[in-house]
DNA sequence: AATGAATGAGTCTTCATTCAT
DNA sequence: GATGAATGAAGACTCATTCAT
């Protein structure tokens, strides 16, 4: 008597998100290059077993960056952004964001690695590009419109994005390679926020020449 | 006619750079798992003889690190640290300090990698700590020092150090993974400045609360 | 209710012969490395329920063989052979045998490969060696017959005998690479036939020394 | 002092013959699934060597091939076919042919494989079917020819050539798999000329109806 | 009887490293 | 000092076979 197909569905389920948690751990830990061997044995399964659920290590790395994209993260990070003042919403969204990259720097490592990668589908490219643009936009005009008001600094918008992207992308990396000094002092959201508020030039009259 | 021992030692000192040089560019382009073929054709010299030079590829790596290591940046970057008040100082050093990573991403990412990297040696993590470490409490003083008169905004000074390496580190991956469009639009280190700079804690006082 | 003994009997020898037909056909398109997942599916079957009727691939393969071996071919072919005068026993016999050949090459096929393949089943080989001899000892001996009574090409038995032999092992090759081809233009028998015909040496008086 | 560049040219040109030497033996006794192992241990090289001669063991097996295709042997097929009558330049054909046969019989085997091998790649099959066609239709015309003028007999020019691929054919199978037992009677050019040869319909009165 | 998940040994291939010249 | 041929130890992947249900 045959299992029911019902049952090894979910058999088969559970196992292909075993083994993409396994990999996950696995690829966080030591980067795309650890071996099959790895990963089989961190999920406590063959390695022959692993190829009946993905085609190739790559298929199971692309997995895990597709989970990621498709992760709920962005929809989080977008709700904020309907209503109240551009200052605020930002603030909100910030917020969100810094939360995210705390608690899954995994998930953007991924992704940065994929970005770095020529050889990575074109689909997937396409859909982080995507995403990435779709976010980047967001800010953008959320900045825009808060120069416009006076709530946020003047100057390039791109700049500040940039900045913006800058400063998430060394938390994540700090978040993975030096956790426990991170998690100890944790820069408020506060701190980034600074970066576009307006104000008095200088803190106080002597810094006219800041930045030089 | 054999070669003076001292004309000898200089033509190993250059194989020995020309070598690094290459594999520098090698591993900025294809990361840590390029191969010694790879290596040895971009310095225009067989296999064999890279290893006359170096006894492992783990040598050439560390070699390169080392070089960053010990390299006049952090010379450059402490420098300016001796004199005016705080403010200005720490706008001089980040100055400093951005140009640098601005121009040698690679160096950087090097370093980056070598932290992550458990297998790295012994000797070399720790000289890289403690330039780490040094390059840190420069930046923790002066935060400290500013903040006594007033020049640097209040709040734990660890936060305002992990927030700045954050920053850094993220324009490091931007100067490697999208050059072109960061340079199009580099955000000025008055941008970064912000992040210390104390007054109104909010653009408006409606904003008392932000961050949340 | 259990089905009756008898019953269970009937499915299994189906079972059996289904996945036989399945491999044959398998085999012949994929050639002795096809592998189990590709029979199975074929035979429209679980993997693991083949392995309860055959041990293994190797044992499906002598299973194929041996259905082959005791096939009614032979029966068939050696029928003709009882009666009438040499030349016409012989040409009767290499019609059927042609006429087999081209109805059912994959048979064949799969007889050539075991005999080429050392570590086939003795008793197997055996099987094979015995039923070959006796069809190659009693063409032989009707063509030594046929000599005698000056109906067939004087010279070495054994020499006419090879000639057939690889004249029909090479149709076997044909109908299964180029079936559309050969089938186009199938030799008519009475052309093979001519290999033992005897008579004037040459098309003509020119040709004493023809194949120099 | 490294090699000279003429002498590694050499050394070069040694391995990779006595690669493919090996690789031919190899796969004659084992057929194409032979493992590079297998190969390797027969051309007494590390496995890894044969992977700087051959990118791959499929391109090992066909550089065997256009070895095979492109050898001398076609060339001295041919050359006897310009003058003379009909069935004497035949009967010289054949017996080249015959012999080329004998001699390498693993030549032909390569061949007949690639020709089943929907994988292959277009230019081998391209080139092979045009070495196969130019000599199948070299032997046509001589056959048309020859009916024209009586030498040979009447009926399907087609089914003749197939006649006699199909007896090369069967003549290269048993010279791999049964070469002693061949060798012993080996059947003179004269036995398989006779498939040519036109005359008395059968033997004697008695055969109106052979090969039906 | 039947299924399909799971295993593990074997195969191809790559690449850091060594060696003869 | 320099070369490039050669090695051998992994690593990715396949597939016959077994096992729990």
């Amino acid at each position: 008597m045959p299992r029911s197909d019902a049952e090894n569905e979910r058999l088969r389920e559970r196992q292909r998100a075993n083994i993409l948690d396994a990999a996950m751990r696995v690829f966080a830990r030591s980067g795309p290059s650890a071996s099959m061997a790895e990963i089989a044995e961190a999920a406590r399964v063959s390695q022959g077993l692993a190829y009946r659920y993905f085609a190739s290590k790559e298929e199971i790395y692309y997995a895990l960056v597709a989970r990621a994209v498709q992760g709920g993260l962005s929809e989080a990070e977008i709700a904020p952004m309907t209503s109240g003042a551009p200052w605020q919403r930002l603030a909100a969204l910030l917020s969100r964001i810094v939360e995210a990259r705390r608690e899954h720097p995994e998930f953007f490592q991924l992704l940065y690695h994929v970005l770095g990668d020529n050889a990575a589908p074109v689909e997937l490219r396409a859909q982080m590009s995507e995403r990435g643009q779709f976010f980047v936009g967001a800010v953008r005009r959320l900045i825009v419109e808060g120069q416009a008001v006076g709530e946020i600094a003047q100057g390039d918008p791109d700049q500040l994005v940039l900045a913006l992207m800058a400063y998430l992308d060394g938390l994540t990396r700090l978040s993975l390679y030096a956790p426990e000094r991170l998690n100890a002092h944790f820069p408020d959201v506060e701190i980034v926020l600074r970066i576009f508020k307006p104000g008095s030039a200088a803190p106080d009259a002597k810094n006219e020449k800041a930045g030089e």
